[in-house]
DNA sequence: CGTGTGACGCGAG
DNA sequence: CCTCGCGCCACAC
């Protein structure tokens, strides 16, 4: 096709939108799997501009930490994480290795 | 077409 | 262990 039918930002809301519940990915992994792995950054500016439909509540920084910027703080972005039954503890996602998805 | 920016990542001290 | 600073990319203006 001429024009990019998938672009970085249409491979991130994809991504996003394919996480599983209960689980979260980082901005890291979603801009490597995007095929950009130093595009970290810009998934989060897609997070902000993109449609607030899909989970970004799913995706955390590489710490297993909610992000500042979310629609709500980082009170309510771990609020909605722990209605995924994810345990959160101090904006801290607990036992984070485990509740990173992995393709 | 050039500049600025950000819901980040990583290295170094 | 913690803090500081730079880099990095695509998108918005």
């Amino acid at each position: 096709m001429a024009s990019p039918a998938h672009t970085f930002r249409e491979v991130v809301y994809e991504l996003v939108a394919s996480i599983p519940y209960g689980r979260v990915m980082t901005y890291g992994d979603i801009a490597s799997l995007a095929g950009h792995p130093h595009a970290a950054r810009q998934v989060g500016g897609l997070a902000h501009f993109g449609p607030t439909e899909l989970p970004w509540h799913r995706v955390v920084n590489r710490h297993g930490q909610c992000a500042s910027g979310y629609h709500g703080g980082k009170a309510g972005h771990q609020a909605v994480l722990e209605t995924e039954g994810i345990v959160v503890k101090n904006f801290q996602i607990v036992d984070f290795d485990s509740r990173r998805w992995r393709p």
